[in-house]
DNA sequence: TCGCGAGACTAACAGTGTTAGATTTTGTGG
DNA sequence: CCACAAAATCTAACACTGTTAGTCTCGCGA
């Protein structure tokens, strides 16, 4: 039976889907491909390798066409925006993407496109940079945990040691009921806008 | 032999140390231990709790006294500041934090002097709650990647793949030079400052 | 038609987390 | 001091993982 890159990719994001990040094994999606296990190994070096073509393609459709005629602000918002969604459309999806090697061709694309909208608005080299990456660690860092909640066993709330933890620290359980009752973009949208915020300052004082 | 949960814990850590995250098996730290395998499952219910409880103990020493005379921007940088050296202490420290269960005692503890800060600053529930989550998401994401960046093998950037990529967009490539070059604790405290300088920025108009 | 190499296969290895159940150690009441 | 229960460690095994060595098949250019 042939074997075909985008073919193992897309069978690869659905058993993701369904079995999570931890059922994503070389033999389930053998399996699902109906093909022998070492096969896979003539099409990628390894696991990680396979992970990483993976989770560059969660990033496929994000930010397909650059918008010149745009403030960089709108350009950071609406990207993140995508990001977040790509990262959402599948299960453990932000999670995937920060297990591998940061630098894909999907991720090279969508940064050129952010730096290039700090450069037209006069940033520096470091600003540029940093304003970017500083940007995306956020992104995903939100989505991960957004997700993280998303699919944790409700039964782990109930246990005495978590009881007694939010006993013990009110104000950060307070907070921590507040942001599960709360709309996740809401949340979202602040971070994001505090960052871009926060970068727009950073763009008025160069140096 | 007898199994202590702090010693269990400590030798876990010298193993993450050593041979990393992927290395630090039940099998291997139970060899440390001079113990048999399963007896570790008597102090831990699997794998998983064992590393939560070793990703909270990485956060022991972090913020471990309340300072309540000091502006909250100089707690949040302060602490953000320990968190990040923290996890730089222990090889894949921010990995191994960022993979656990976010909901632990010392995360619990950490977090609440952040929202306290905010909080007698004048914030509102969710200010207070989303900035301080925000910016931790910023601290473990660039965390993450630098010591990523750190462990990364030097064979993997000659391939020609790259080379190409990093030919098909300049921008990229250039931004990633850059960060490569210049000093780590420089770009943290970039978007470090950017962050609380939004967050800031928020607090003064809330809603 | 032949040869060869790309691409699939079979078989196996070493290592993983985890569990069932036997066995030892430890603390405690008589 | 001894017996007995509980706490803690052990032995043995299961089902699964990523990965590799070596073999076979089949399509295509000479």
């Amino acid at each position: 039976m042939k074997i075909v890159r985008t073919e193992v990719i897309n069978s690869a994001l659905e058993l993701l889907d369904r079995l999570g990040m931890e059922g994503l094994t070389m033999r389930k999606l053998a399996d699902a491909l109906g093909v022998q296990v070492p096969s896979l190994y003539w099409h990628f070096a390894n696991k990680d390798a396979l992970f990483e073509a993976v989770a560059d393609t969660l990033l496929e459709q994000v930010a397909v066409t650059a918008v010149t005629a745009e403030k960089w602000q709108a350009t950071f918002f609406r990207i993140s925006c995508e990001v977040r969604q790509a990262l959402l459309a599948h299960r453990d999806g932000a999670r995937f993407l920060a297990r591998t090697y940061p630098l894909s061709e999907n991720v090279a694309r969508i940064t050129a496109q952010m730096i290039a909208a700090l450069r037209n608005a006069g940033a520096d080299d470091g600003t540029a940079a940093w304003g970017t990456f500083s940007i995306l660690y956020y992104v995903i860092g939100f989505t991960g945990e957004e997700q993280a909640f998303g699919e944790k066993r409700p039964d782990h709330d109930q246990s005495s040691d978590l009881q007694s933890l939010l006993e013990r620290y009110p104000a950060s359980a307070s907070a921590w009921r507040y942001m599960l009752d709360s709309d996740p973009d809401e949340g979202f949208h602040f971070g994001l806008n505090m960052a871009i915020h926060g970068l727009e300052q950073k763009l008025g004082t160069p140096g």
